[in-house]
Parts: structure tokens; sequence; C-alpha cells
DNA sequence: GGACGACTGTTACCGATCGTTACACAGGGT
DNA sequence: ACCCTGTGTAACGATCGGTAACAGTCGTCC
């Protein structure tokens, strides 16, 4: 438990777009799981963590694979709002409902830890710091929403594709992997979801930046060639790494 | 300060987009006030309650008046990315920063309530009632995010436009003005922004739901002739009212 | 009071980007 | 082997952006 406790202190708050985001500090889930019953569960590629509707009664720590949400309209539009990885947390944005407002789906072989939410916030009285970090990390959140609404609404298709690529780069970085070489756990469909775009064009933009030398892609597996380049197109300062 | 508190506990939780949100309850800022000092400031139209850089020292609570948040990037790009009037909660987002995350400009002249960040928190030890409230209008907030993301990444101009509006008559329904008639506090370009669109589309769409009969525009004041209509454009059930 | 100027809003035309449609191909699973 | 899904490519068209010119409103200054 200590050493999965220790995965779980990740501070990648969500998918941090353009702009990286300053966090306070990861849950301790060790110290939190004296107070409250965390229980592990596993999903395989394709079901869902929940869906919209079911009763409310906990959040989730991804402790391991991929995972996306998805809002829906009562007309039956639909669009994946974010992406989520270990160390990120799932089904904030139904704190203070009944109901689940979202779909969550495992796009891989996951492994998520549910932590009751009305006890969760009993446990706050008894650790301040707990407190500090759940508002913390919920306003996060709100940041993280916030600067891709930025980058959805004033850059075009191309630059929104290279935004996605240069942030899902930094998220794996911060879990000790390449950020030059990896593998996308989602299609075409979810990336163009979640960029505003059809995934025709996602799939332009990607052969695209492939010509210019900026990545080198084989359907899932990316190669980051020129991370300077794809930073300055999706309007952030090349900040070196 | 009793008839304050209690415009302020009015439950509006943000810019509600499409689907309304649920709201646990208001924030009782006469009982908050016994544990933390509100400071009340009045801004003049155009005036910053805050801007981005200044350091983190407490959220806001709209009291009256009408203020946007904008996003900003490194590169220079902007974006509106939320209106608040009264019973709104300003700064949330930057919550777990040094500095604040992004501006906050008076649209009318206005008054809000400043509440000291880290006393907040440990009111909440001796309010637990306050923690549910402010994780909820937390939560709320990302909501009211996400159900914009959608909104802004499955709708064409017109329809964003229609929502828009239906948006803005619920939020002054639920602060007990006419949800038929009121003045826009913004210019085009503000809504524009807010909607991911130029002044100009705004203007277009504006001038064909003119004459479809939707709406009436004059400038800035807005009548809203067929409200079921223009929730069906923005993919709403016409829940009437 | 009237004229000027700045700002905001409106409209038109043109062009670029992105969506639409269609089809071909690769890969994985049964 | 088969199907089915996901991916890549292309031609066409619609929506929205870009640019510009004009009108209406407000404030200021004379």
């Amino acid at each position: 438990m200590n050493a999965l406790a220790a995965y779980a202190t990740n501070p990648a708050p969500a998918t941090a777009p353009p702009q990286a985001m300053g966090s306070t500090g990861p849950i301790d889930v060790e110290q939190l799981s004296r107070h409250v019953q965390v229980v592990r569960r596993k999903l395989a590629a394709g079901q869902h963590a929940y869906r919209a509707g079911q009763p409310f009664h906990a959040i989730f720590l991804v402790h391991a694979g991929f995972l996306k949400t998805c809002e829906l309209s009562e007309d039956g539009r639909e669009r994946v709002t974010s992406f989520r990885m270990r160390g990120d947390l799932v089904g904030v944005e139904s704190i203070g409902l009944a109901h689940y407002a979202c779909d969550v789906v495992a796009l891989d072989d996951s492994e998520i830890w549910e932590l009751p939410y009305p006890p969760v916030l009993h446990a706050c009285l008894r650790m301040p710091e707990l407190q500090v970090r759940l508002t913390a990390a919920l306003a996060g959140e709100i940041r993280n929403d916030r600067a891709w609404m930025l980058a959805l609404g004033t850059l075009t298709a191309e630059q929104r594709v290279a935004a996605f690529l240069v942030d899902m780069a930094e998220r794996h970085l911060r879990l000790g992997f390449s950020p030059r070489h990896f593998l996308l756990r989602m299609g075409r469909a979810d990336i163009a979801s979640f960029l505003g775009l059809k995934h025709e064009t996602v799939t332009r933009a990607l052969t695209k930046l492939d010509r210019l030398q900026c990545i080198d892609v084989q359907r899932r597996d990316i190669r980051l060639l020129d991370t300077d380049g794809l930073r300055r197109m999706a309007g952030q300062g090349s900040t070196v790494h």
C-alpha cells in the first residue's frame, strides 16, 4: 500500500494545455485511507468508471491506465472534455450533485481508487492539509479548462493539434515517461472531439506536422522531433527542458 | 448587513450554459463574517478587481454589478472566459496559487465582497457547511465551463449566440429580473471572445435572430420574443417557465 | 447649443479554413 | 479467411474570418 500511495502522490493536476499550472501538492492517500475506505477498482479498456445520471458517491484517483471524460447534452451532442492519467482526479465535476454529470470511460486497462465523497469531506476536518489540496485540485481543474478554452477559441486546427501534443508530452514527462516518444491511447475521433474539430481535420494536421518534420506519426505512435517548433505554433514560449 | 447578506445568498452558481446546474446552496456570508474579515470593495466600470500576476489573497463574492474574467496567454492571445453577476464567486480559479491567474474587470459599476482566502479555509473547520458549499461552488464552476466547452465545440455561430442569450435570460430570472427583456452590459467584442467568434459574426447572428423574430435587438437592449425557439436552436429542451 | 471625434455596432464582399462526403487501406479480433 | 473499426486521402462546399466602409451613439470641447 505504501508503494501504491507513492504513485498516487504525483502532482499532475489534469490535462495542462498551453501554460503549465502550479499545484499545491498531491493528495496523501495513505493518510486519507486511515479515515475513509479507499476501494481499488480495475477497469478494462472500454469500460465506464461511471455514467451520467448514476448516483454520486465518490471521486476517484487514477492510479494506472488512461481515461476520458465525456460531456453530453440533452439533444445527443457529445464531447470529450478531458483525458485522465495516473495522478489525476476523476469525478470532481460532480461534487455537490446527487448524480454524476458526465461519462468517464477507460481507454486502456486502468485502475482507479474510489474515494467515497461525503467521508472525504469529513476527513478534511481531521486533516486540514487535505482540504487545502482538495480545493487546490478543484481550482487547478478550473484553470486547466480555462486554458483550453483560450486555446480552442483562439488557435487554428493545426495549432490546436500542436498544443495537444505538447500537453501530452508534458504530462508524460511529469509521470517519468519520455516526452519525445509516446503512444496515444485514444483515437483520432476522441482527439478531434476534445479539440472541437473533426477527425479528418486532426489527421490532416498530424500529416502536415509530419511533413514539416515537427513530428513523426505512425498511427498512434508519436515522436516529437521539434518540440520548440510545436510550442511556438501552440503559442507558448519555448521553455526548454 | 443582514439585508446585504440576503442578497449574497443567491444560489446562482456561474454562467450556466445549455443545461442548468444543481447547486448545493449559497455561501452564508453573515455567518462567515464572524470568522473572517469581509471587506466590501466598490469598482467603477472599467476597473480591475485584480490582474493576472498580482498576489493572491482573497476570493470575492459579487454583490452588485457585472464583471468579466479574461484569460491571457504568453503570446498575447486573450479570451473572456466568464461573465459574473450578483451571487457569483470570483477568483476561485486562483485558489492554490501564489498569484492570480487571470484578469477580472468590472463592466459596470460593481460591488464585490472580499473573502480573504487562507482565513476562509480556517473558517471551514468551524463551519463544516461552508466547506461543503465552497467545494460545491468550485465543482459547479467546472461543470459550467465544461458545459460551455461542449457548446462551443458542437454549435454553430448562430446557435452559440442563441445559447448565450438563453443563459443570460436564465441568470436574470434567477436574480429576479425579467428574462424577456434585459440590457447587455458587455460589447459585441466581449460576447464574441467568450463564444470563440469575431464581433462581426456576433452582430450578424443577432441580426439574423432578429429577422427570424426570435429576438428584438436594439444595440445592447435585448428582448426575447421566442424563448423556446432559441432554446431549440441552442440544443436544449424547451423547459417552459 | 452645436460640431467634432472616438467608439461601437452594422453591413457587404471576398477568401480561407474547416466540415462534408466519399472511398481506399491497414490492423485487430473472431 | 472474414468483418469491422480506425485511419488516411482527396474533391467539394459551407461557414466563418478578414477587410473595409458606413452609421449611430456618446462625450467633449468649443
